[in-house]
DNA sequence: ATGGGTGCAAAGGATTTGCAACATT
DNA sequence: AATGTTGCAAATCCTTTGCACCCAT
């Protein structure tokens, strides 16, 4: 199945209508698993989508995320970024760098739709790691041994 | 103990010098549960210190994070708040009201200071759980039902 | 022709920055 | 005097809004 297939197919199951802005949204985010900011796939769609706004954008990921199309990340106290991944996975944010990496290996909470704590209806759950990553970490001990 | 020692031991014993604001601003945050945003600081302090500017409520609450002597919240896409209580435990955001809430008994991953996974130092852990809370379901409940 | 989708420009809001004044040791 | 702290004003950056246009049904 092509790329374009596997996006429309997503949008179809998630109840979202196919427009060739959230079909090239879709294929760049199941592209791209760096969870990037609005602007992130601003950028990167602008060469194929020259009249592309930035306002789209930020509609139809938080359409996405509306639908369980994608999942919208908070990790970062400055600005959003999306996982075109909706498998329940850890998040690690690295306070230098400023990425999100993946945390495949950790056991992330399984979500159960619409759970009810209390009265409470929960249908969403990320857990964030914060700190240090390898790279930065490894920087940060070259620095100080000169 | 008053609620100003409380404040102070807890500023000393994280290593952050005492201020006037500084201790108002930790009092306030021992005192008010309700994970406060910078202007809920701001405007919650205001009456007792007139001079307070929102800077220093920004540089302050940044600064407690930084010292473990707060928790800087990530949940709410649109602003960060912060908590008091530096203990382990699950948050939950209502995506109607806005509020953050606290959910005691679910368990809360543990954070092992500078836990290294993969070389990636873990130094904070956020487990947000997102969705509606017991009021607002029960207000679409009786509005629906007319 | 109708409703949804798109994009521009402007507005809004949260947060940071630069800098001067201030307090405290 | 030196250092760290505070607060104002301005700047910045992210995101939303209002509205007009456009496209597909």
């Amino acid at each position: 199945m092509t790329s374009e297939n596997k996006a429309y197919n997503k949008l179809i199951e998630a109840g979202v209508h196919p427009s060739a802005q959230r079909l090239a949204i879709m294929e760049f985010l199941m592209e791209n698993h760096t969870h990037p900011t609005v602007e992130d796939v601003y950028k990167g769609l602008c060469p194929k989508i020259p009249t592309l706004s930035r306002t789209t954008v930020y509609n139809t990921l938080r359409l996405f995320s509306e639908h369980q199309a994608a999942q919208m990340i908070t990790i970062d106290e400055h600005r959003v970024c999306y996982d075109g991944c909706v498998e329940p996975h850890v998040h690690f944010y690295c306070k230098k760098c400023k990425r999100v990496i993946d945390m495949p290996e950790e056991e992330a909470p399984k979500l159960v739709q619409n759970r009810n704590i209390h009265g409470n209806i929960v249908d969403e759950i990320q857990l964030y790691y914060k700190g240090i990553c390898t790279e930065c970490a490894q920087k940060e001990i070259t620095e100080h041994s000169n």
